[in-house]
RNA sequence: GGCGCCAUAGCCAAGUGGUAAGGCAGAGGUCUGCAAAACCUUUAUUCCCCAGUUCAAAUCUGGGUGGCGCCUCCA
């Protein structure tokens, strides 16, 4: 299996520490508001490796940490007259509604940064300790020319960074690119007992002392959106390796931007879709498969025409799953027999293929390929005069490959309203009088009720959109 | 100024040395009472431009052009 590391700029030959085990800590939302589409993408991304990883095998232990206390959230809970705690507790809850709608799952572990002060304290004396920090007036900060590697994710040295640094000047700071560990408590704000005195986490420290608490002090994977090279991940990588010694993460992971009209959707400039937003009008499914339809690292444009060309092809896939389905129910031959053996045999071809793609470097653009080359041969070769057995082993490939994405895993209901039945049985029989303009007409009823009918050798197919 | 990414059909998007996957949209056809779904055919002698390396380049090298990102909170 192959992974682009960000710490190489190359695609590296995968390999874990513990032989079988993948250890993968993602960063999470902060959180203030609604997720954005953009974080999805990044969100959606490592869920989907993860799954990818089991699938292949790997036991996977995934944490992704939630930023429970930063300035965003204080001013938010300020603006509404509440406690930080009550605005993060809110917006962690909306996270896990919009996460399961995108068919994400839950890391092993989401820890909080609220829940885990006593190990960022400790972390932070520890750099103290070995001299990459140093307090003044109750701020901590970190010494960046204490760590010689400062740099090694970003590929910049100290001095390039400082000549395009827009920081702004800070005398307690030795070198204006020291990053604060820890924040001396402002009145009003919430804010902890340390060594230093009252006060709070700075952002990147969090990160550094859950890894290692839930993870270890090395881990295989670490990723994070593509913004978070800089600094988030660079600084992650100065207090973790100048505190253990020891390689942080082997790998680098980085998920492109999602753009809006080319530009990148981001808090700051305003250009951004919650999840919720699009939540209403599409099924997020769509967006789903939308973002795995191109690859990770590549930046993707979000528009309108792009999802719900998106909505078509998704569909394509769920036919295909209904058609197998409808077959089975059919299917008049249990055993496989001679003409339907043959193709069933080719079918592992397509999965060799999907994972040859998807072990390189998470290839998912490729791997739907993959899927929908299978739906064209499986539509070609399956109907209902194929033994069930063939069918089931078709469907089970499909669902397959596609769950492995977080695809298709939805199971709609198979059963209709008395009314609705009523009106298919008095269509089949209008058809069987030739009343073609009393079956249309009912058809037309009940597609307006959102069921669309399908007249099969096998009798009337139904689905819902 | 430093570091980096991207450019493939009408649209989206794989492919990173061996002669252009896949999806959406369009056109024609098969099936159907008509549809729908599905299937078949069709849509890039060519991969932003120029030069070079090579038996061979969308893929490598150099130079352009255009777009984007990080260096400030952001996934």
């Amino acid at each position: 299996m192959k992974l682009f590391n960000t710490l190489t700029r190359k695609k590296e030959e995968f390999v874990p520490i513990t032989p079988g085990e993948i250890k993968m800590y993602a960063c999470g939302p902060t959180v203030y508001n609604y997720f954005h589409i953009g974080n999805a993408r990044t969100f959606m991304t490592f869920d989907a490796m993860r799954r990818y990883f089991q699938y292949r095998g790997f036991k996977v232990i995934f944490v992704q940490n939630f930023t429970d206390i930063d300035d965003k959230i204080i001013n938010r809970a300020m603006a509404e007259n509440t406690c930080s705690c009550e605005i993060s507790e809110r917006y962690i809850r909306e996270y896990f509604k919009d996460a399961e709608s995108l068919g994400i799952l839950k890391a092993d572990v989401h820890p909080k940064v609220t829940e885990n002060l006593n190990e960022i304290i400790a972390f932070i004396k520890t750099l103290e300790e070995k001299g990459l920090a140093y307090a003044v007036n109750g701020d901590v900060y970190y010494n960046v020319e204490a760590f010689e590697y400062y740099g090694k994710l970003s590929k910049q040295s100290l001095e390039d960074l400082q000549s395009g640094a827009r920081i702004e000047i800070n005398d307690k700071k030795k070198n204006p690119l020291d990053f604060v560990l820890w924040k001396a408590a402002k009145t009003g704000e919430p804010s902890w007992e340390s060594p230093w005195g009252m006060g709070r986490p700075g952002w990147h420290i969090e990160c550094s002392a859950m890894a290692k608490k839930y993870l270890g002090e090395t881990i295989d994977i670490h990723g994070g959106g593509g913004d978070l090279v800089f600094p988030h991940h660079e600084n992650e990588i100065a207090q973790s390796e100048g505190a253990s010694g020891k390689s942080f993460a082997n790998y680098w992971v980085h998920v492109g931007y999602l753009n809006i009209d080319n530009k990148k959707m981001s808090k700051s400039l305003n250009n951004f879709f919650t999840v919720r937003d699009i939540q209403e009008e599409y099924d997020l499914e769509v967006i789903r498969f939308f973002l795995l339809s191109a690859h990770y690292r590549n930046p993707v444009n979000f528009s309108r025409d792009l999802v719900d060309a998106a909505q078509n092809g998704l569909e394509r896939l769920y036919n295909t799953k209904h058609n197998l389905k409808h077959f089975m129910d059919n299917a008049e031959i249990e055993e496989l027999q001679e003409e339907s053996e043959a193709w069933v045999k080719e079918l592992a071809g397509f999965r060799n293929r999907y994972i040859e793609a998807m072990d390189d470097d998470f290839n998912t653009a490729d791997g739907l390929a993959v899927v929908f080359d299978l739906v064209r041969f499986v539509n070609t070769n399956a109907s209902a005069t194929s033994s069930k057995a063939a069918i089931e082993e078709a469907l089970a490939l499909l669902m397959e490959l596609t769950n492995v994405l977080g695809l298709l895993e939805k199971e709609e209901s198979n059963s209709l309203e008395d009314e609705v039945e009523d009106l298919i049985q008095e269509r089949q029989q209008a058809r069987k009088d030739k009343n073609f303009a009393r079956a249309d007409e009912i058809r037309d009823k009940l597609k307006a009720m959102g069921i669309v009918l399908e007249d099969t050798p096998q009798g009337v197919k139904w689905k819902k959109i």
